[in-house]
DNA sequence: TAGTAATGTGTATACTTTACGCATTCAATT
DNA sequence: AATTGAATGCGTAAAGTATACACATTACTA
């Protein structure tokens, strides 16, 4: 949404289009300069920071919805995307008039208010998706109610809107959970990375160091990486060999 | 909802009470004649079986609604009780009129039937929960459009409603996924009970053989359960010592 | 040509999991 | 009273994993 006039058509039609009480909300994890990150945005009229969300067309597939949102807001078709938990416990989220307050700090921006039985103005229950996306070719789309975004360094994120502190302690988690499991790193990498920058991802990912020699050991008696004859050049050290995710390793 | 009127009620005002689109789908585990079960049933004129479920009140908790729904099928309150996944991708669940046509097979019991843009017909996602009850605290609530129930054997589930097939499925994985982690065996056994006994109910939980002796010691070393001093007396044997579950082990 | 800082592997040790055997107990039978 | 069958109790050896750690190699710079 990019103009006044489009958040007034989503507040008067947006009904028939999506499904009400239910979001799909992304935390969208990236790597960048050794750290791991999370996308926030800020609304206009807030002062706390969130994770992306959207909602789920009418007729349309969950797994289509969130890939859809992820699209809409990163401009990102090729990512890791799964479901982690459904979010409808924190108070935040069934106080009515709370919600219907926060809501309209934004859209006064568009000079709309929601009234009280308005469906966005109602309870709604949050599917959690984790994503990870490759940080250079994300290109955050602006959006007429979004203030400002930013990349968070994952362990220094603020207090958030609603129950979102939770949704992202919960994501590093199950992203944590699946990190040896499946070549998730495969997006955040070229086709054809080094032993030492596998390596430094990793730890960003875990959040703690781990020993490289191991780690090496490791990733190759998964059978997640392959190591290639070609060397790379950097400058003044010795040329370390040039890797490659398993063709056949989980979720190609 | 125990007569056609109830029913005709249910139809009538219940988008007054619960939110449309969204379902809660319950996978109840027992644990009966040594094997692992789970409970089905049947609606009238339905050919298949399928997993109970129910709606979520406007303003209540997720969690809340899962233990009611839970509580008001099984007529238990004390039981394990977990979230595992929120299921929206089925074409079973995308298609309106085979939505519309399932419904009324079991709505002609009440003789109603639902019109085409009916809350009900419309497309829903259902959140999965699993539990795990006593079997034999168990009281199935008998309701009007339900014609049957049945504890099925998990290794022997034919083929369900909907997506109800693959909802079982990710509910054993996320269930075996929990049994070394809290004790959650807690409710399924008597408070004190012998070795032989909480064997032969991790073997149907995980639905395989486990070593007595190995199980044992990892048990202890996990420190979910303790040998106690007593013994029972068991007939022509050797009398098994009993054991409790911890204190202080996870989820107490 | 030596120095520096990074990369490349190997090996020994601790820990965890798995495999497996034999002694003990209870009651029914000889 | 001794024997036997069937189940339980608990230990020990072997295999497999994970962790800790060290020294050789390389590429550029001084």
């Amino acid at each position: 949404m990019n103009s006044s006039q489009e958040v007034v058509d989503f507040v008067e039609n947006g009904h028939k289009s999506y499904l009400p009480h239910l979001s799909i909300d992304c935390v969208i994890f990236s790597y960048h300069e050794l750290r791991l990150k999370v996308l926030l945005i800020r609304y206009h009229g807030h002062s706390q920071f969130g994770v992306p969300g959207g909602f789920i067309r009418r007729h349309e597939a969950l797994t289509t919805a969130a890939y859809r949102i992820l699209a809409d807001k990163t401009n990102i078709t090729e990512l890791f995307l799964q479901q982690f938990y459904t979010f409808g416990d924190s108070p935040t989220r069934l106080n009515h008039i709370e919600i219907q307050q926060n809501h309209n700090k934004a859209y006064a921006k568009a000079n709309v208010a929601l009234p009280e039985d308005h469906w966005l103005a109602e309870r709604t229950l949050s599917i959690g998706y984790f994503a990870l996306v490759d940080h250079a070719s994300v290109r955050v789309t602006p959006e007429f109610l979004v203030e400002e975004y930013d990349w968070r360094d994952v362990n220094h994120i603020t207090p958030l809107q609603f129950d979102h502190n939770e949704i992202i302690e919960k994501a590093v988690v199950a992203l944590r959970a699946q990190v040896y499991q499946q070549p998730i790193a495969h997006l955040l990498l070229p086709d054809k990375f080094t032993l030492p920058e596998i390596h430094a991802l990793y730890e960003a990912l875990l959040g703690q160091p781990l020993d490289r020699r191991n780690f090496r050991k490791r990733l190759l008696a998964l059978g997640l990486i392959t190591q290639l004859a070609e060397q790379r050049k950097i400058g003044p050290h010795r040329s370390p060999f040039l890797y490659e995710f398993a063709a056949g390793s989980r979720a190609d």
